[in-house]
DNA sequence: TTGACAAAACTACTATCATTAGCTTATAAT
DNA sequence: ATTATAAGCTAATGATAGTAGTTTTGTCAA
């Protein structure tokens, strides 16, 4: 065993993940990753650009964690089936890793080629399912932005303790994307 | 004048209010808001208890008025055409105040009445406007879930720039009222 | 095998911020 | 006028991000 750490790019933005995942992405500082990957917070330096860096390369790991989610649930499947599985799995995304989630809601770099693509994927896969009902263009881009907005909104709502009633929260999500889907139905029929 | 600045607890937690919404959330510090009232950071602590004292407060300042916002728009109207002036006002209240509105997101303080009930209002506003469609019980509780989602999940991408693409944002959004417009028609029709 | 180089880690330091403790003084009620 | 309270202050501590400059280690070529 080395003396030295060995880290790279990647194990320190994994371990960053991890960390803001269990800890919560408040509590994702240099300080304290630095004192997980046990090495001195400058020394993280070396590997990403200050704090700012970090979020932005976690940002990207988490757009490309959470496309191969959504496209892993989809595969095979079509309209509302596949409407249904990508919610579910959007939504598993976002409990599971809670602070990779947050780190991933945020625009990607608009410098940064890798950061564009990965997010731009994200949004393709919600594109090429909707597009199954015949969504082309506009119409496709608006729509996507609808079923983003309600499953961001329902995922960050949820991780915030935001809904107050003890009302059952996966019931609630079946019915959002439920009525969702009937209104797609009816908007799409004409 | 007075050589005491003579604050009070509203008068700390209205400039903490313009500090959040001019210059962001994230730099709502107790040593800008200080600076910002020409006292010194400690004797904050007369009027707040502490940074998250302060969050904590400025979510009841922020459910009050959203809530009175919404409150506002919505009077006088019914049915389709009160949720599209909710929806409206909701996303023009987050548009004007993006720092009281993250504040007003997140979850109210459990152990805290005041913002119990004012965070309540705002829950009531929505379910009232939807109890038009019929909807009682736990169908409009599931119902306004997905409502507000659905707006804060747009008002939150958009404020992060989180849509990409460059087609119009008012469109965008003007249709997913639609689409949840249309979707309810449906569900309440069966 | 050795020696040089680049990368990875370190120490030491500064600046900002939240927070606590304890002191001072303005103001308002008596 | 006196006094109690509350609003402000200074001073100090601890956590954090970030910079500068140094040491050390692993690797690769001579």
């Amino acid at each position: 065993m080395s003396l030295r750490a060995g880290l790279d790019h990647a194990a320190v933005i994994q371990a960053a993940a991890e960390l803001a995942d269990t800890k919560g992405w408040d509590s994702l500082t240099l300080a304290a990753l630095a004192e997980h990957l046990n090495i001195r917070a400058p020394s993280l330096y070396n590997h990403v650009a200050g704090l700012e860096g970090l979020r932005r390369d976690l940002a990207v790991l988490g757009y490309r964690e959470l496309g191969a989610c959504l496209a892993r649930a989809t595969i095979g499947k079509a309209r509302d089936e596949a409407v249904f599985a990508l919610a579910n799995a959007y939504r598993a995304f976002a409990r599971q890793h809670p602070g990779l989630y947050v780190a991933a809601s945020r625009a990607p770099d608009p410098t940064n080629q890798e950061a564009q693509t990965a997010a731009g994927e994200v949004v393709e896969i919600v594109v090429a399912v909707l597009a199954a009902y015949g969504l082309r263009g506009d119409a496709a881009i608006h729509t996507t932005r609808a079923l983003r907005s309600a499953l961001h909104g329902f995922v960050m709502l949820e991780a915030n303790a935001g809904f107050g009633i003890p009302l059952d929260l996966d019931e609630s999500f079946r019915q959002m994307v439920q009525l969702f889907l009937l209104g797609l139905q009816q908007q799409t029929h004409t």
